[in-house]
DNA sequence: CATATATTTGGCATTATAGCCAAGTATTAA
DNA sequence: TTAATACTTGGCTATAATGCCAAATATATG
C-alpha cells in the first residue's frame, strides 16, 4: 500500500473507529432526534460523565457530532445526517447473519 | 441503557468495528471488483500474510464477506454489497470536515 | 512419499481503548 | 464572593487490538 492510499484509508478508518463502540453509536441514534446535552445523553447511557465527555471528544474529532454551549450545558447535534444510511446497512449485515445461522441448524437436522 | 439496548449496539458496534481499520477497509474495497485471494490481497496490502489472514477472519466473523478454497487457494467475497454506501458517506464527513477547516483559517485571517 | 505453495493458528510484545476517579474550568445563582 | 451545576481533562489501571514470527494444516506436484 502506498502512502497516498495509505493516508486515504486512514482517514477513512478513522471516521469509523469514531463510530466503533456501542455508546457512540447509541449518541448517534439519539441525536438523530435532534440536540442533546452531555447531562442528557449521560443519563441515558449510564455511565460516568467524564466517560461520555470523551466520546463526545471522539465523535466531534471525527467531524460527526458539532457542540454548542449554552449557558453550564453543552448541547451536541449530528452534524452529518447520512451516517443514519449505516444503521440500515449494519441491520442487513445482521439479518444476513441470523439467516445464515437459521440456514445451517436447518442443514445440520437433515 | 438497559441489557437489551445494550445487546442491540454492541452487536451493531461489533460489525462496525470489524471495519474500523485502514487495511480493513482497503480488502473491502478491493473485493468491490469482485473476489480476491489472499494472496493477491496480501501483495496489495504489504503485511505478513498471517496479519491479512487474521483481518479477513474479522470481517467474516462479522459476516462482511465469505471465502471459498479452490485448490490451495482461499477466494473471499463480499457478502453484502450495501457496505459500499458507507464508503460515500465516509467521504462526506471527510469533506465536510475539510470545507470546516477552509472556514476556520479564513476567518482567522480578517 | 517428499517438497512446495497457500493459508491459518498460536504466541508474544507493543500500542491503543475504555472507563473510573479526582481535579480543573466555566457559568449561573444566591 | 461563595456555592452549585455542567462539563472537560489528567492520570491511572484494565482490557483489547495489531502485527510479526514460528509452527501447523491443507492441497497440489514431482
Amino acid at each position: 500500500m502506498d502512502a497516498k492510499t495509505k493516508a486515504k484509508y486512514d482517514a477513512r478508518a478513522k471516521i469509523i473507529k469514531a463510530l466503533a463502540h456501542p455508546s457512540r453509536l447509541y449518541i448517534v441514534d439519539m441525536l438523530t432526534e435532534g440536540e442533546k446535552c452531555v447531562c442528557e445523553l449521560t443519563e441515558k447511557i449510564g455511565a460516568d460523565m467524564s466517560t461520555v465527555s470523551k466520546h463526545l471528544s471522539i465523535l466531534k474529532g471525527a467531524g460527526l457530532v458539532s457542540d454548542e454551549k449554552r449557558g453550564t450545558q453543552v448541547y451536541y447535534t449530528l452534524s452529518i445526517p447520512c451516517v443514519l444510511t449505516f444503521f440500515g446497512c449494519i441491520e442487513a449485515v445482521l439479518k444476513d447473519s441470523a439467516l445464515r445461522q437459521v440456514e445451517m441448524s436447518g442443514a445440520c437436522r437433515r
